[in-house]
DNA sequence: CATAATCATAAACCATGGCTTATGATAAGC
DNA sequence: GCTTATCATAAGCCATGGTTTATGATTATG
């Protein structure tokens, strides 16, 4: 265990978090996410790259631009991983819980 | 949407994500936490700092030690930001999916 | 009361990474 | 074909943050 992972560091920045929920809000190119963002296209472009590698979204070429999909690949394996941790955690507080309460007796 | 989210950040971190797991296993303190870690003990314990303002853990003192525990205010907010963030998601590509079906009509 | 153990904070160091400008590559439009 | 539009990569800058050593505060121990 204790990885790191691609996924969870690709969503920690905030500008790449708001570029992931602009395209999964529609597909956009990155000349339309550049619009948007307060950044340049080049900074956008290397958000992407981020996002592509941890296979949280895709391009699909069209024309000279490039549209940006959500990707499900490695969004079910984000979604895995942090089922995964999150049970992890659930069960080690109900743990806890457990133990506070049999103290108590 | 898309402010800073304390609890992403703090798990980004892998030495902190590993501090958070083995809180997670069960309550430790600081030395104990420092025994595993490949780190000094004020590296483990600024890891706990951040950890405790983001809420997914609680400090209880005992004696001369500091025993850190799961934080189910800070753990609960967290899956709900989650949830919700994974909700949009989700949603988003089944429209997507239900688009391409569209189209292939 | 003095020493040892545990922990947090401060200061300094330095790698990482997010940003910018500059540039080249590819595709569309005239 | 030449210009324009879109995009990715390179190089450089700089703030952020993760780390270390040093130190002080608090508590147990003898």
């Amino acid at each position: 265990m204790v990885y790191d992972y691609a996924g969870m560091v690709a969503l920690a920045d905030p500008t790449r978090r708001k570029v992931f929920e602009l395209i999964a809000d529609r597909p956009r190119s990155v000349i339309d996410l550049t619009r948007v963002l307060p950044v340049s296209q080049p900074a956008v472009s290397q958000h992407l790259k981020v996002l592509k590698e941890a296979r949280l979204v895709r391009a699909e070429p069209k024309g000279a631009s490039n549209i940006y999909h959500l990707d499900p690949h490695g969004l079910g394996e984000m979604r895995a991983w942090l089922d995964r941790m999150w049970g992890d955690a659930l069960d080690a507080f109900k743990r806890e819980v457990d133990n506070s309460k049999e103290k108590r007796k």
